[in-house]
Formats: structure tokens, C-alpha cells, sequence
RNA sequence: GACCCUUUCAUCUAGUGGUCAAGGAUAUUACGUUUUCAACGUAAAAACAGAGGUUCAAAUCCUUUAAGGGUCGCCA
């Protein structure tokens, strides 16, 4: 049985980064019949917020990637966790340590100073003297002193880190509250997770992470680690970089079709194959054919895909898409025809809206110096001529054809421009032959 | 600084020792269709990070250099 999950925290909006692993772990759920899980961690209680939660479960409902069962709140299970705190203590596996915030910062520039990896040094590991008084210890558990901790990474391979490297790290706070790397191991494990899929900023996390599993026996999930998105340099994909909050997306006119196909492709490929459908995806998706390198995030390929699937979608879902962007053409009788006409011309659903506000809406004022070259000549006439033939009750192709057709291509160019002036105000778009329809 | 990971066109990528004088897509440029723009079609340009090996044969394996990224919390 394949379960996977995604484990955000509430301390912010959900990237753009945290969507794509969301949903490779999504796709590898579905493709294998397998569950999808959500957890939230929360055990920092100063840094989570309420809005931060609803804000990453409406993202979610936006893209339609539903999770099975429950969703997991880790800060209802601190009994939980205490139990196994305790177990550990008890068993010899954890220890107190009385070391003081300062005393680990002075360690910690002492290790600086001569250029080593910074960690803690278990001077506490086999305490048996009188602790200092008026200092609330911290848990910490016994990390192995020597050898290898290796792991089969899914898409990165073998992975060793010397023992070495992994520090007695901290498993409960001096207030008793357990710290992520112990809550994490044992949630995955208890809610049963066969694939752990998450960015590679965890990497180093994963032995930590062993030792947990290891001291409890539980068994060990497949670890797959992910490369990171930067940004269009490559560099690390910032606020800077314009959007990174999925929800952007929604206001700015994307499909959440075209944003999960466009991040599938991130670090994930099928032959030379670039559209897939969620039913594809399903279909082809492979943690192992994940790739191990970082990727560039890329806006001209995500507009590229939105425009696809803005053509792609029927005329009822852009009618009930638009109404977000101050277009309703429910009760439209013409919507299919101003839909056709303008979908090809816009990327996203605000330039859509735009587009067909330029129909919907007509210029009441124009613009002086525009006008005054549009309007000289015999453009009285030609307006006319045209607003006459609109006028006929049926005004038949062969009739607008005949209007269009001027032998004298200069005279016939010259008057569809002025004809598209005076209707929407643009000196460029639409064919004028749509207003005959 | 220490440790770990990565490296094919501008970008996303195909590629797992010969079928690669490296394929597709986006973006770019040109031409065509079109009154214009868009869209579409056709074409062009564009890459194996560098250096050493191994091999009859290397984008693919090894070593090394460089560059980029990540991690070093009583944050997650």
C-alpha cells in the first residue's frame, strides 16, 4: 500500500516549491491506488497561524488535489509524542541536557573558530553528577558516534553521512515540547507512509531522521528528495521573483490545469511529451524519474501552457471562470461567439476579460489626437455605411464579404482600421468582420 | 569554514557506452496565412561546464577543477 504525504507549516502562504512537491507525492498516491495524507505542523506554537492553515487547505481545494482521510494536526498529539519521550529516556536512548542557550553559542564559535561543522558535543550523554540548578533541560537522543548513516534515496541514490556529522540532537524542548525532527519520524511512520517525498532542503534532516526510527523500530519509509525551483537566473526563487503564492496564481488569471502541468515538468519529464491531463499525469507519474537537479522556474512556458488550456476549456467553464474577472456572459446569447473570437487572445483570464470587455463595452470618449486622424476623410461615410448594415435585420456573410471586400487594398485597410477605432478604441485586434456577425 | 547535492541550447528537458555530426518544447528571428494584432503553419539559430583518464568506441563510466544549490537551531 503506497501512502504519501504532504506535511506543511503553518507559518505562510503555500509555495509554488511546496505545490510541486505536493503534488508529485499526489500523483505517486494516485498512480499507485495508494493514499494521499495532510499534515500540519504546528508543534512551534509562537510561529503558526490559523490564517497561514485555511490559507494552504483553500490552495489545495483550488488545484483539486484532495487528501484522503483526516488531516493531522501535530499539536493534538503531544501526548503522543511525550509517551515515546519518555519511552526513549527510559530505555536509555535519550538524556537530559542541562546545557545552557549561551553555553551553546560559545560552543558553537569555538567550532567556528577553527573551521569545523558546527554540533553539539554530548557533554551530557553520560551525565551522572548533580545537574545545575535552575536550568530546565532539554531532551536530547543518542545519535550514533561512529560509522555511516546511509540511506537509498529515491532520486538522489546512495546517500552516506558519516555518524559524525549527526549530533545528539534536541527531541524536546526545556518546556517538554517535542522539536520537528523527532515529531516528523514519528508521524510518518504511525500514519503508515511508504514514500516520504520532499524538497532536498531536508536532506540532511533524513539521517536525524533514521536515528528517530531507528531508537523506536520503526521501519524505514523510501526517502525521495527533490532539487529545489529557483528562479529564471537560478538563483533561489524569492518574493522578488514575483509570485510564489499559488493563490497568485488564481488572481492572476491562471488555470490550475495549466500550473500543474507546467510544474510536473519541473524536474519531471515523459519523452517529448509536454501536455498531460491529471488522468496522464496519474498514469505516468514516477518518483524515480525524478530528476536529480534543480530547475528554473520559467513564466514564459507557464503562459504558454495557461493560453493552451484557456483554448482547450468549453465555453461553459470560461463563463463561470470570467465572472472572477468582472465578465458575465451567463445569460449571454452571443457568449460562444465572443468567447471564440477571443480566446485566442489572451494568455490568462485577465487578458482575456480584457479582450472581451473591449466588445462588451463601447467607447464613450476618444482620444484627441487619435481620433482626429481616425475620423478625417471620408470616415463619416464608412462608419455609416457600416452602421447601416449592421442595422439589417439579418445581415448575411455574402453582404459583409462584399463590404470587406475593397479593390483597392489601401482604401479597404484604411477603413477597417478606422472601423475597429471607433468600436473598441485600438488601433490593432479583433477582425473587424466580427461585428457583421 | 565544514559536510552533502547538482551541472546537455537563454529556459524546461530527451538521453543510462556505439542507432547522437545530440531530439522535443518554450522564448527568439525569418517567411507564409490575415486589413492590423493575436493565433496557426513552415524554417532558422541555439547545448553535452573545463581538464585528464578508462575504452576499439563516452553526453553517458572514473578522477579532478570550476560554478551553482542546500545544511550546519530548544525553526519547520
Amino acid at each position: 500500500m503506497t501512502v504519501t504525504r504532504f506535511a506543511p507549516s503553518p507559518t505562510g502562504y503555500l509555495h509554488i516549491g511546496g505545490l510541486r512537491t505536493a503534488l508529485f507525492s499526489w500523483l505517486t498516491a494516485q498512480h499507485n491506488k495508494g493514499t494521499f495524507l495532510l499534515r500540519i505542523e504546528d508543534t512551534d506554537m509562537a510561529r503558526n497561524s490559523e490564517e497561514a492553515k485555511d490559507a494552504i487547505l483553500k490552495a489545495f481545494e483550488w488545484v483539486g488535489m484532495g487528501n484522503d482521510g483526516e488531516v493531522v494536526y501535530q499539536s493534538k498529539r503531544f501526548d503522543l509524542y511525550k509517551q515515546y519521550i519518555d519511552q526513549l529516556l527510559e530505555e536509555g536512548k535519550a538524556y537530559k541536557c542541562y546545557m545552557s542557550k549561551e553555553e551553546l553559542t560559545i560552543l558553537r564559535e569555538e567550532q567556528m573558530a577553527k573551521k569545523e561543522r558546527t554540533r553539539y558535543d554530548g557533554r551530557y550523554r553520560d551525565f551522572r553528577g548533580t545537574p545545575p540548578v535552575g536550568v530546565d533541560p532539554v531532551i536530547r537522543i543518542k545519535a550514533p558516534q561512529e560509522g555511516m548513516i546511509t540511506f537509498e534515496d529515491g532520486v538522489k541514490g546512495t546517500i552516506n553521512i558519516a555518524a559524525s556529522e549527526v549530533d545528539d540532537f534536541v527531541i524536546a524542548r526545556a518546556d517538554g515540547a517535542p522539536t520537528y525532527n523527532f515529531v516528523v519520524a514519528i508521524d510518518d511512520a504511525l500514519m503508515g507512509c511508504s514514500e516520504v517525498i520532499r524538497g532536498d532542503d531536508h536532506l540532511y534532516n533524513t539521517p536525524k531522521q533514521i536515528v528517530v526510527y531507528k531508537a523506536l523500530g520503526f521501519d524505514l519509509p523510501n526517502f525521495n528528495h527533490v532539487a529545489m525551483i529557483n528562479n529564471e537566473q537560478g538563483k533561489k526563487l524569492s518574493k522578488r521573483d514575483g509570485a510564489t503564492d499559488v493563490m497568485d496564481y488564481k488572481t492572476m488569471g491562471y488555470l490550475p490545469e495549466a500550473l500543474l502541468n507546467f510544474l510536473v515538468r519541473l524536474g519531471w519529464s515523459h519523452g517529448d511529451q509536454e501536455i498531460f491531463s491529471l488522468e496522464e499525469m496519474i498514469a505516468l507519474f514516477d518518483p524515480k524519474d525524478i530528476n536529480k537537479s534543480s530547475s528554473n522556474y520559467n513564466l514564459d512556458k507557464l503562459l504558454w501552457l495557461n493560453a493552451h488550456y484557456i483554448k482547450e476549456a468549453s465555453d461553459e467553464k470560461l463563463v463561470t471562470l470570467l465572472k472572477d474577472f468582472g465578465v458575465d456572459l451567463e445569460d449571454n446569447d452571443k457568449a460562444s461567439m465572443i468567447l471564440t473570437a477571443t480566446k485566442e487572445r489572451g494568455k490568462t483570464l485577465v487578458e482575456l476579460a480584457k479582450q472581451i470587455k473591449l466588445i462588451m463595452i463601447a467607447p464613450t470618449e476618444y482620444d484627441a489626437k487619435s481620433s482626429k486622424k481616425a475620423f478625417k476623410g471620408e470616415a463619416k461615410e464608412i462608419l455609416n455605411a457600416f452602421a447601416d448594415m449592421l442595422s439589417l435585420s439579418s445581415p448575411t456573410s455574402k453582404r459583409s464579404i462584399s463590404f470587406c471586400d475593397g479593390k483597392d487594398s489601401r482604401r479597404k485597410r484604411d477603413r477597417f482600421w478606422k472601423n475597429r477605432y471607433a468600436f473598441t478604441r485600438k488601433s490593432y485586434g479583433f477582425d473587424d468582420r466580427f461585428w457583421t456577425r
